[in-house]
DNA sequence: CCAACGCCATACAGTGGTGTATTGGAAGAT
DNA sequence: ATCTTCCAATACACCACTGTATGGCGTTGG
C-alpha cells in the first residue's frame, strides 16, 4: 500500500486535491515521518514542523492533542506498511521463484518497503521497552511468513528457519549499513544470492523479466531515492 | 581491548583505584556511552549525566571543553573496540575453521564486540554525512579483512565477497533486529552457520571445545548481559 | 604550614522546546 | 448575507538544557 494513502487513512481523511492553502492532519504526520527517518525521533519537534509547513504551532494543536497523539500516528503508519509489503510478497501466488523475486522487487521498491523508516521506527525504540514488543511482533509476522516461504516448498523445519533467517538477516543487515550502490550493482548480485538462499539456479529468463520489472519501477520512484539517510 | 581500558586511553588517565571520591574524565565517559547505548545520543546531556553521576554540571566543563569535545571522545572509544576486535579475530592463526570460530566468539562476547554500541553510532549518524563516512570506512575495513580471510582459504574472488557479505551483513542483521535468544539456542546454531558460510563440516572436538570457551567466558561476563537495547 | 592545584558548587544569561488560552479570518452552509 | 466551522496567529507561563564566571574547599607538594 502506498505509504500516502495510509497516512491519509491513519488521519481518518479522505484524499483530497493537492495545492491546499490550508494543512490536513495528514501534511504534518506525513512532515514528521520525513523527519523521524532523516534526523530521527529526537527531531521531530513541533516546532521544527512549523517552521518546514510555514504555519505556527497554533496550527498543529489544532490537528493533534499533543506531540504524543503525533508519535502514535506515526507509528500506525509504520504497522500497516513495513511488514504488510513483506507478507504480502511472501505469500504471493505462484512458485518459490516467484515469491523470492517478488521478495527481491520489495526490497528494491522504497514504497514497498522503506528500509529508512523501518530503522528509523527500531532507532525510536531504544529505551522503550513497550515499543520494542511491537517492533518484536512484527519481525515474527515477518519471520513467520518467510519460513511458510520456504516450508511451503519443500525445506524441513529447520532448514526453512534457517534459509528464513539468512534471507531476511542479510537483508536486514545490509540495510542496517547503510550500503550505498547503485542498481545495477544490486541487480548482478541477484542470481547469485537467489541461489544461496534456494540452492536452485534462477532461470535465466525470469531474471531477464525481473530486472526489465525493476527498472520500469524505478521510473516510477525517480532517480535518487537511494536513502542519503 | 577491553572497553574500560580504552575509555581511560582516549581519556589519557592511567588506571587508579576505584571508589574514587572525585571524579575522572573517563568515568564522564563511560557515563555517556552507557547513556548513548541505553538512549540514543539525544540522551546524552551533561545535565542528566551530572545527575546520573551525583554532581553538578561544573564537574563537566573542568575535564571537557563542551558537549562536543565529549561526543568526539565518545566516538574515539567506538573506533578503536568494535572494528579492531572483529579485524583481529578474522585474522587470527589457523585455519579457516579457527577464525570463523574466533568471530563467532567475537559476536557472542559483548567485550570483545558490543553490538549495541555499533547500533548506537549507526543512528547517531543519522543525518551526519561526515560520521557516515567514518562509519562507511570501519565496515569496509571489516568487510576488507573478512573478504581476505575467505580469499585466503581458497575461494575465488567473487566468491569470497559473496560470502564475506552473507557472514557480516546477517549477523548485523540479527543485531539490528535485537534478537533476544538464550545463550544455548545461540551455540544450537553455529554448526549450521559454520556450514553455510563455508560449505565444509564443523569439526565436533572443534564445536565442543567452542562451547566450552564460550561457556567459560560467559563467566566473566556475568549473567544477564543480554542487551536490553 | 601554606600555597597551588584539582575538582566541584553556585549563580546567571541565553536558547529552544512544550502546552494553553484567546483571538482572527477565510470558506462553506443555510 | 450571515453564521458556523475550520484552520492558523499571537501571547503567555513554564521547563530543560547549554555555557560562562566565579567562588569554595580538600589534597598535595615544597
Amino acid at each position: 500500500m502506498k505509504k500516502r494513502q495510509l497516512i491519509e487513512r491513519v488521519s481518518k481523511e479522505a484524499e483530497e486535491d493537492h495545492a491546499q492553502p490550508r494543512l490536513t492532519r495528514a501534511d504534518w504526520l506525513e512532515k514528521a515521518l520525513e523527519m523521524l527517518i532523516q534526523n530521527g525521533i529526537d527531531a521531530v519537534r513541533i516546532t521544527r514542523l512549523a517552521d518546514l509547513l510555514g504555519v505556527t504551532r497554533g496550527s498543529f494543536y489544532w490537528h493533534f492533542a499533543d506531540r504524543n497523539e503525533l508519535l502514535e500516528a506515526m507509528l500506525d503508519v509504520w504497522q500497516q506498511s513495513n511488514t504488510a509489503s513483506v507478507i504480502q510478497a511472501a505469500t504471493a501466488p505462484g512458485t518459490l521463484q516467484d515469491r523470492i523475486l517478488a521478495l527481491f522487487i520489495c526490497w528494491l521498491d522504497p514504497e514497498l518497503f522503506d528500509p529508512r523508516l523501518d530503522f528509523a521506527v527500531r532507532d525510536w525504540a531504544r529505551g522503550d521497552a513497550a515499543l520494542q514488543a511491537v517492533i518484536a511482533q512484527s519481525d515474527q509476522q515477518r519471520m513467520d511468513a518467510l519460513i511458510a516461504m520456504f516450508a511451503a516448498h519443500g525445506f524441513a523445519e529447520r532448514q526453512a528457519i534457517i534459509r528464513a533467517r539468512n534471507f531476511y538477516y542479510t537483508q536486514m543487515g545490509y540495510y542496517a549499513l547503510n550500503v550505498r550502490e547503485p542498481l545495477s550493482v544490486r541487480l548482478s548480485y541477484v542470481a547469485t544470492y537467489f541461489e544461496t538462499y534456494t540452492d536452485e539456479k534462477l532461470d535465466p529468463q525470469a531474471e531477464a523479466d525481473f530486472r526489465q520489472k525493476v527498472i520500469a519501477r524505478k521510473e516510477l520512484w525517480g532517480d535518487e531515492r537511494i536513502p542519503a539517510r
